[in-house]
DNA sequence: GCTAAACTTGAAGTGAGCTTTAAGTTCAAG
DNA sequence: CTTGAACTTAAAGCTCACTTCAAGTTTAGC
């Protein structure tokens, strides 16, 4: 119904390279750290890829833009071909989606204060002074420490 | 009308350290890099720092809490007590809120994507399926690199 | 068979912002 | 004066996701 699967495993890694986009020294990596399992050798040594590994690697990718780490997409990739846990996935897409939550909110409190202070900086240099350290102070007990960063 | 300035120059990093929740090692650090200037030394060699390396070290804290990075702030602090320029600053502030704007930005489509993610695979899971390559490769088209990340 | 491009390996380097280590010195209380 | 907590230094280590290096091997076209 869909394309023919014409399974191909002669294709080394320059060209899985150049069918991805991603360098060659980072598939090499991606498969030291496990991402990238199933990689078979020629009789010289040299890495063979069958084509499903295009796709593989287009996943990592799409994943990394929507802020997973490599630690965490292990578990996306659950080994030969079993599925992976339904419970597992959905618990770690939950726990990125509400830190992404939780990021742009944090974010969006950096944007408000810094419009603050760039208003403050702007009246006391209007008034031909420098911004005190009382005005500064006040500022800063507004930013306080936010949640930690992630994504992209 | 505000507090009395008591200058002690007697305060050692631990107090310092103890004053901000900064660690002495990072105070170390921060000198090392030039981010706090002015430090002076006892007899024996130890650092002894004035009343206002508080208010700096808090500073640091709360400029980087709004995404700059050490060498960013650094235009905030010019050399001995000289008001910095103030286009520079402006240029600084204006150009952090515009990066933490298409950070939120890049961040909410993730987080829109990511839940178009969860619910596909929530269907096919009903449906008593895996998600199809094709499934997914819909998906990973709509991801695609967005800006870089940064803050917090 | 020759050659050049492509591939192989392990190890070290990158950046940002620290932390840790090791071995030695100073400070303040008693 | 003794003790031990606090301090000093330079240098190495940490995280994450790679990149770069150097030197040697394989592959594919002619």
């Amino acid at each position: 119904m869909t394309t023919t699967t014409t399974t191909t495993t002669t294709m080394r890694i320059g060209a899985l390279a150049a069918a991805t986009g991603v360098p060659a020294s980072t598939i090499r990596y991606y498969e030291q750290i496990g991402l990238l399992p199933g990689v078979t050798r020629s009789e010289g040594g040299s890495r063979r890829y069958p084509d499903e590994a295009i796709l593989r690697l287009q996943m990592i990718r799409a994943l990394q833009a929507l802020g997973f780490t490599l630690e965490q997409m292990q578990v996306f990739f659950q080994p030969e071909g079993q599925a992976p846990e339904h419970e597992q996935v959905l618990a770690t897409i939950n726990g990125q989606l509400a830190s992404l939550q939780a990021l742009i909110a944090s974010l969006r409190d950096k944007h408000r204060t810094l419009t603050e202070v760039r208003a403050l900086l702007e009246r006391a240099w209007a008034s031909g002074r420098c911004a005190t350290d009382d005005e500064l102070r006040a500022l800063l007990g507004s930013v306080a420490h936010g949640p930690k960063n992630k994504a992209e």
